[in-house]
DNA sequence: CTGTTTGTTCGGTCCAGTCCGAACAAACGA
DNA sequence: TCGTTTGTTCGGACTGGACCGAACAAACAG
């Protein structure tokens, strides 16, 4: 446990980052695993990962896995040396942002708006009171997946700027 | 409970709100209780939502404060009438995104910012690795917050209106 | 005042997710 | 070849949240 030397700075952050996974749908765990691998001058393998965390092996590998799988760090898997996988985190926070809004919101608004098609086609009296109420879903269903689908092409900047424009 | 009668299409939104609940951070009861009180022609009644949902008075009871207090739904308390506090979902699916949006991603990114500063502010070696990697933070999360300050007052028209001007 | 209807609160159960330790697999160095 | 290091997988303990039923509080009807 080499946490007392370490900066108070660092530490205070990494606890934030910790909270903000929760928010996200992620663990703490994950949240400190990323936090240490932001802070790294270097990629750290999974005992590394080990010794700075305090977590179990098993939760390291686990954790490290998820965090691959959706793009918020790499695995290096350096072939040549003498530790076979090393991590580093993605820097750029607006690209795991994007990743997490494509593989949640999006992913969510596109499935629940093909359900809406689907039910609308199929209801028996359209013109009720069920049928108004769905279409109105439906129209704003369509709103938001043309949202999200002109902003997930925009960086963070691009995006801050469409908004200033408009703004005026 | 008279779901057999229902119609089937209504049920199937109903289903696809539930599971939008759940990604939005809320329990699946709180899905399905929004989802009738959408389609009611009527506020409804604690009882009656007990009748049309199936779940426990206990659980309207609690799901309804919540939804209540984020403002997913609308508790009209009717004093002169039999019933006393009746609720109607609010229809407007943009206004409830805002809120979710302001209530859980705007606060995060906030307080996240705070930590950042504070903790910018007593970096013992500024010019360290840690103080470069806290800045870059910092820089990411001031987007962040100037972007959802500006989208939190346009609309969902307003919203596409603005990335749709942006994209040519 | 008493019984009934409505809503809240409280304790408890159940389940899903998190994390751990141990067993296992795979690759390397001696 | 054999021990050591690294990583994955498996079963289980623990915890928090969702939901339930029962007890309680409040308002109304008779």
């Amino acid at each position: 446990m080499s946490e007392g030397n370490r900066p108070l700075a660092r530490e205070r952050v990494i606890e934030s980052l910790e909270q903000s996974a929760e928010v996200y749908g992620l663990s703490r765990s994950a949240g400190r695993i990323y936090g240490v691998l932001y802070f790294a001058t270097d990629p750290l393998s999974i005992p590394e990962l080990v010794e700075e965390t305090g977590y179990a092996k098993s939760t390291v590998s686990n954790v490290t896995r998820t965090l691959t799988r959706i793009g918020l760090i790499h695995r290096r898997s350096s072939e040549g040396g003498g530790r076979r996988v090393r991590f580093s985190a993605e820097q750029e926070i607006w690209f795991i942002l994007q990743d997490v809004f494509q593989q949640y919101i999006q992913r969510e608004i596109q499935t629940t708006l093909r359900t809406i098609k689907r039910a609308e086609a199929q209801l028996s009296e359209p013109e009720s009171h069920e049928g108004e109420r769905i279409r109105e879903l439906r129209a704003t269903y369509e709103d938001l997946e043309e949202i999200t689908r002109l902003a997930t092409d925009l960086s963070a900047a691009e995006l801050r700027a469409a908004l200033e424009a408009y703004e005026r």
